[in-house]
DNA sequence: AACTCGTGGTT
DNA sequence: TAACCAAGAGT
């Protein structure tokens, strides 16, 4: 028995309405070039607005469209890329680069499927461009998207783990059908998620579709299944490998490998990571045994 | 499908 | 303070 749900039309009016007078002031937004978008979505893939926009504008001021990138070594792009965190993103984001001139002119590609071939860019990546820069009708299912939906239509907290058929489903039934429209209502669902229905301390006081809200209705259930996983940070090799790159990329000419023990004592881990970084391509090994960022 | 991969603000 | 979690992708 599938769950009732709400009128499209009226969840459509509620929250368009809504995202017209909430919406943020974002330089991806008020200038939605493809190439801004590309590289603002690579950016906020698993980090806040917050700490994207000082690193967003100095990278279009330096690589203003995919060629000038594609022209840079990929260590400078790592450089560049600072503290955002998952510096692997920064290296995807040079080769779609790459890719972009050698298969596309220069120019980042408006359909889905094309976009999907690029390093970097997966289902949510591609539609997200689809949509944000090019104003195409393309089912956007980020995490903020797969909330309010787990909320509004079926009744939970949290959505599952993965996204799930059922879920892109009823993704794609609610997805207005003409392009622009669809493009408005992408940003608008992700809007309201980031802004009022967040995942801790919903704000439904604000939400323009609270009086249609399955969870709401139900009295706000927990969550009900396993339990999320959290992510395990200290003495991880994750947290080894950010000590290492930090190292090396504040630092201005290679780093001795005496300085990279010094920044983790821990030695078999070490090793194992220096390995992991240079095997990913973050790293490179000078003549002399040194290390630094990749040419 | 489950696991890995950074960083730092918020609670 | 420790846990949570943020516009995911690749394997």
């Amino acid at each position: 028995m599938p769950a009732p749900t709400p009128p499209p039309a009226e969840l459509h009016g509620r929250i368009l309405d809504w995202f017209d007078a909430h919406r943020r002031v974002l330089p991806w937004r008020e200038e939605p070039s493809p190439w801004r978008v590309m590289v603002s979505e690579f950016m906020l893939q698993q980090t806040p607005v917050a700490r994207v926009l000082p690193v967003f504008d100095a990278w279009l001021e330096r690589w203003p469209a995919p060629a000038d990138l594609a022209a840079s070594p990929s260590g400078e792009a790592v450089r560049a890329w600072g503290r955002l965190g998952y510096p692997r993103r920064a290296l995807r984001l040079h080769a779609a680069a790459v890719a972009i001139v050698e298969r596309h002119e220069g120019r980042v590609p408006a359909t889905y499927d094309e976009l999907l071939e690029l390093p970097g860019v997966g289902d949510y990546t591609a539609a997200a461009i689809a949509s944000f820069a090019h104003g195409r009708r393309a089912v956007v299912l980020d995490t903020n998207v797969r909330r309010v939906f787990a909320r509004v239509v079926e009744g939970v907290q949290f959505p599952a783990p993965g996204v799930v058929r059922a879920e892109r489903d009823v993704a794609a039934s609610l997805l207005p059908d003409d392009d622009p429209t669809a493009a408005r209502w992408a940003a608008a669902t992700m809007e309201l998620g980031a802004l009022v229905c967040t995942a801790r301390s919903p704000r439904c006081e604000a939400c323009p579709v609270a009086g249609l809200c399955r969870w709401r209705a139900l009295g706000y259930p927990e969550h009900d299944g396993p339990p999320r996983r959290g992510q395990a940070w200290h003495g991880t090799d994750r947290q080894c490998r950010g000590r290492l790159l930090a190292v090396v990329r504040d630092a201005h000419e290679p780093v001795a490998p005496e300085l990279m023990a010094a920044a983790w004592t821990d030695a078999p881990q070490r090793e194992r990571c220096l390995d992991s970084l240079l095997d990913d391509g973050l790293l490179d090994v000078t003549p002399d045994g040194r290390f630094s960022l990749p040419a």
